[in-house]
DNA sequence: TCCATTCGATTACGGTTGTAAACATAGACT
DNA sequence: AGTCTATGTTTACAACCGTAATCGAATGGA
């Protein structure tokens, strides 16, 4: 039963599953992009992932390089499952609909959508 | 910006959405059914709920009745959207395509939701 | 009238999270 | 050799969360 990942943390993660291995440094340096966190905090941040095995870190000289355990897929799918299970009862058909109500469909995601399901069909 | 509902008050939420207004003692018993809490929990996660505004009291002889403020199918589009945001750009054709791919679709929810797109897209 | 019960409000307490500063240590540079 | 710097570790601290116990006021019954 792996822990959660909390939001902050997740920053780190798809910093790290879009490349890696990363030193801390390095790590911090991208996430700079969309959060505006001191080495610190980002430090903080892989040490946890590390204690939750998320990600390993292996010595390189004298600092670490971080990367994922936890796969992006992995981690995905662990979510969407848990908000349709909470939300929809465990169905994809009511999150398509409630989604499709929202009209946060457009006619071409609706199209796409039937043909994947075509082609999962045969 | 409506603040953010944690796990075990949405336990609580699930109870006043199915049925409301209720009274704390009320809540408890329903919400007993899933988890094991004493009435002193239900009614802490009730005033935070309160203070969140996320739910409303108002007065009844010396008791208070509960009632959502905050309605199910707003909350579940916001978590939708939320999720669907964080892994997948914002977009719901990979969430769907995701979770197809995980086969958590037999091929009758796959007809039933082709079914559904063809009625809305026309 | 006095007590037991019922309620909401207050307080508690350990764990997680967000955000970081301080500290120790090992190289790097002078 | 002594100091600056980079890096991981430890500590911090407030907010939020899960889970309650306790307190104080009101009510209902004996």
């Amino acid at each position: 039963m792996p822990e959660r990942i909390s939001e902050a943390e997740l920053a780190v993660m798809e910093v790290l599953w879009n490349e890696a291995p990363l030193t801390a440094t390095d790590v911090a340096g991208r996430v700079a992009r969309q959060r505006e966190w001191s080495l610190a905090t980002v430090k903080t941040l892989l040490s946890r992932l590390v204690a939750k095995e998320a990600i390993s870190h292996h010595l390189d000289g004298r600092r670490f390089l971080y990367s994922p355990l936890v796969e992006r897929e992995t981690y995905v799918t662990r979510e969407s499952r848990r908000l349709v299970d909470r939300f929809f009862g465990g169905k994809l058909m009511p999150l398509v609909a409630h989604l499709a109500e929202q009209k946060s469909l457009s006619d071409d995601d609706i199209a796409e959508i039937e043909k994947l399901l075509r082609e999962m069909q045969s």
